[in-house]
RNA sequence: GGGUAGGUUCCCGAGUGGCCAAAGGGAGCAGACUGUAAAUCUGCCGUCACAGACUUCGAUGGUUCGAAUCCAUCCCUGCCCA
């Protein structure tokens, strides 16, 4: 393939509660690699429970990077996180050591393994807002409307109601002077690195339960009190941060004395609808190996002989 | 024991004679995705040999051309009185 003097990066993704950061522990020692965070929410400070950070001692077994750099208070976006990351990567690779991403955010590994072209474009916050007011006077459909009559193609692959993506191609459209559609579609063959990834797969069953537990286990260990430091140094609650599960849904526990029992029993059912999301967004992403349940046990061998038995092909 | 409000498809919850396999929401499932992605958006969602047929709205029986909707009896649940 063309991969051949492209370095190599080892990836573990998939679904929330997969077992994604003992697993990196075990491969990371074995092979001495450095643990680049793929993940959009562990990137915030002082936002430990709610996003299953690695704890300060599974951080002792391995240099972790990409965890903790922007303040709970600023947005973040794909692009700063594919740049920053491309950045940490290279210092690992000179430093003679392995990348192991690990996290569950299917964008950002697409924005590793694509170049962002047009999205290598900034939000425009002036037109972003503008076309955010006209949208909501207008509706939806008439920004759509407009779509249609700039970039056809963008327009009838989105649907009209997915504002967000309609604002995005019309931003695209002003900024550029060119409809979203003429910029270039990067490829595979355009990935920097040679990707070697990795999921754990789980019987839906069972993902499920242990993503309940996982959330029990988080209130025990006090995310209610996480989410007030949060709001009580600064943060809005219309911060980007705050949408991350598990922060969205004890706000209004803490604002409005909503009922914590089912602030608690939406926060399950959003992860597990948000590690559905991964697992289908992973599901088509032919690289990944998938790790079958009864494999679980050996995963770290295999995933480090595997590794070695590559080395020398090319 | 008396009174009263109810029992609807996995859950919540509309529906009070035909336009009802039954609104809406949730869950579940499938999918989309290039600077908010733990976000945003779409589709399916009684069964089947599926442009049609079949079985559902606590149970049984009845009224009617026709009922989840009306009547009778029975079973169960909440609340109030005893």
């Amino acid at each position: 393939m063309q991969t051949v003097n492209k370095p190599r990066v080892l990836g573990l993704v998939g679904a929330t509660a997969s077992g994604k950061t003992g697993l990196s522990l075990a491969v990371a020692q074995a092979l001495n690699c450095e643990i680049v965070c793929l993940d959009s929410m562990q990137i915030y400070r002082r936002m430990d429970i709610g996003t299953a950070k690695p704890t300060p001692d599974e951080r002792a077994a391995a240099p972790h990077h990409m965890l903790d750099i922007v303040d709970p208070s600023e947005p973040f976006s794909v692009a700063e996180y594919v740049s920053r990351a491309h950045t940490v990567i290279a210092g690992i690779i000179s430093r003679g050591r392995i990348p192991l991403l690990v996290g569950g955010t299917g964008l950002y590994l697409q924005g590793l393994t694509l170049p962002m072209d047009y999205g290598g474009l900034p939000s425009d916050p002036a037109v972003r807002e503008r076309l955010t007011q006209e949208s909501m006077q207008l509706g939806t459909h008439a920004l759509h409307q407009r779509l249609i009559q700039i970039d056809p193609p963008t327009a009838s692959r989105l649907h009209p109601h997915d504002v967000r993506r309609v604002i995005r191609a019309l931003e695209i459209y002003e900024l550029t002077g060119m409809p979203m559609s003429a910029h270039r579609t990067p490829t595979q063959a355009d990935a920097p690195y040679d990707f070697q990834l990795y999921a754990m797969d789980w019987p839906r069953g069972e993902l499920h339960a242990r993503i309940n537990q996982r959330v029990d286990q988080m209130m025990q260990d006090g995310l209610l009190h996480e989410v007030q430091a949060l709001l009580c140094s600064g943060v809005s609650p219309n911060a980007q941060s705050m949408q991350g599960l598990g922060y969205k849904e004890l706000l209004p526990v803490l604002m409005e004395n909503a009922p914590l029992e089912t602030a608690v029993e939406s926060i399950k059912t959003g992860t597990r609808n948000y590690a559905r999301r991964q697992l289908i967004w992973f599901r088509r992403d032919t690289r990944i190996r998938w790790i079958a349940s009864d494999a679980r046990a050996d995963a770290a061998q295999m995933i480090v002989r595997y590794w070695e038995e590559n080395r020398h092909e090319y």
